[in-house]
DNA sequence: AATTATTTTTATCAATTGATAAATATGTAT
DNA sequence: ATACATATTTATCAATTGATAAAAATAATT
């Protein structure tokens, strides 16, 4: 997959007037993000994607141009309409930091962020596909790798780490935290649809409530580790 | 990729009295489980790793009897040549274990697992390429899901989880032990090299010795959070 | 209803891929 | 030195893939 720097090329848009372009786009993106989500960019094939959106491979030429054009647009399409739950509670917290938060606080709105992520990542079905496509650009950066580092990956985890640095007493993020936010990200990761090691070793057909519940249990232990210990310098 | 059950076919084997081919045999298993591990079963043509190799792309039939033979021999490879530190460590554990281990003796024994796996994964350039073979095949089953399941993942999480429950006062390992375990092990994976979002985030070029002594720092704080919690029923 | 624009489809293409067969080169045993 | 076995290579093939062009079908406008 060429990752040479790509303008992006817009194709044939939804907002023509004809009637049926809109809905085509949509099924040609939906079974893409599949695709690749769960094949890759060169397993995924455009015949497959087009085979399972109702049309015909040249569809895509098309629509997006080619390949390349269709795996932006699907990172495009993921941060439009995927990241909203997400969103929601990244901004709560950033408010509450900004008006100024207590350790406590701090403890209670990581975990309210690990809930949404767990809940992104493990329970959704529909998101968990957007999910599946973007842990795989995140393991294997290609096209949409700095589209999405910028505005999903680095807020994310920044977030998090600003939380955890306030948990432990700091008002500065320091290494150490950023390294837990990556680690506590990637733990959940390991839970999400597909993980087959996790859920072998587990014995479970998929995570489920109990399964999210449990996670987010055991991360909800280690924010209370942090949360108990003295301030440094205090 | 086909799954299907396949048993496992030798072809050119390394002990024919010939002096070449077991070179040759090595050359190709090296490039090839650098290249399936970074680009994945797919997108590694048979073409890139006979180039890589020195050979031409029909010795790929000839050794290992097509693509497939030669994965799962990359497999068996793996398991045969690089599981070594691991196995040492582990095989201590589990001696340790049978004779009666104390929840400092469980702490110490974890965190000596976990550096071990840290060395592994993070550190060692040529073992990384292996690793990256192992964990992507962990996220994408294919033709060696079964053997490395039951010869390196399901023994290595057992064993931590294992070491885990000890740490926390108890000798009966339960689910959320098995998640912690899975947690740690997948957090560690998260700084391996090629995690792009990882580096940039924490602005290393790669992880390298002062980035894993912080990783298991970070995990050794939550050991020792386990450790100091009182024991359950007590 | 006629014209124009858009969408969908059929047909075709060049390039690539893993596999195969046969020829050539090299190594081993007598 | 000869015969046999193995290793390497050249040449070829069928199938697949993304892209392209043109034809056909459908939708929108006048």
């Amino acid at each position: 997959m060429a990752t040479k720097a790509n303008t992006r090329q817009v194709y044939r848009q939804s907002n023509t007037g004809y009637s049926k372009s809109a809905d085509t786009r949509k099924a040609i993106l939906r079974a893409a993000i599949v695709a690749f989500g769960r094949a890759g960019y060169s397993a995924a094939t455009t015949r497959q994607i087009a085979d399972a959106a109702g049309v015909n491979q040249p569809a895509i030429n098309y629509y997006f141009g080619g390949k390349d054009g269709l795996y932006q647009a699907c990172a495009q399409e993921i941060l439009d309409n995927f990241k909203g739950p997400l969103e929601q509670v990244s901004l709560r917290a950033l408010e509450a930091i900004g008006a100024g938060l207590d350790r406590k606080g701090a403890a209670r709105q990581l975990q309210e962020l690990l809930s949404a992520l767990a809940e992104v990542m493990i329970l959704s079905e529909e998101v968990s596909e957007a999910a599946g496509f973007v842990g795989r650009e995140m393991r294997e950066p290609g096209l949409a790798y700095q589209m999405l580092y910028r505005n999903l990956w680095a807020p994310g985890i920044e977030l998090a780490a600003a939380l955890i640095a306030i948990v432990k007493g700091r008002a500065e993020v320091e290494p150490a935290d950023r390294v837990d936010a990556i680690m506590m990200i990637s733990g959940i990761s390991a839970f999400a649809p597909g993980h087959s090691v996790s859920m072998q070793v587990m014995q479970w057909q998929a995570a489920g409530k109990d399964g999210k519940a449990l996670v987010l249990e055991r991360l909800e232990a280690q924010i209370l580790g942090w949360a108990r210990t003295p301030a440094p310098g205090g």
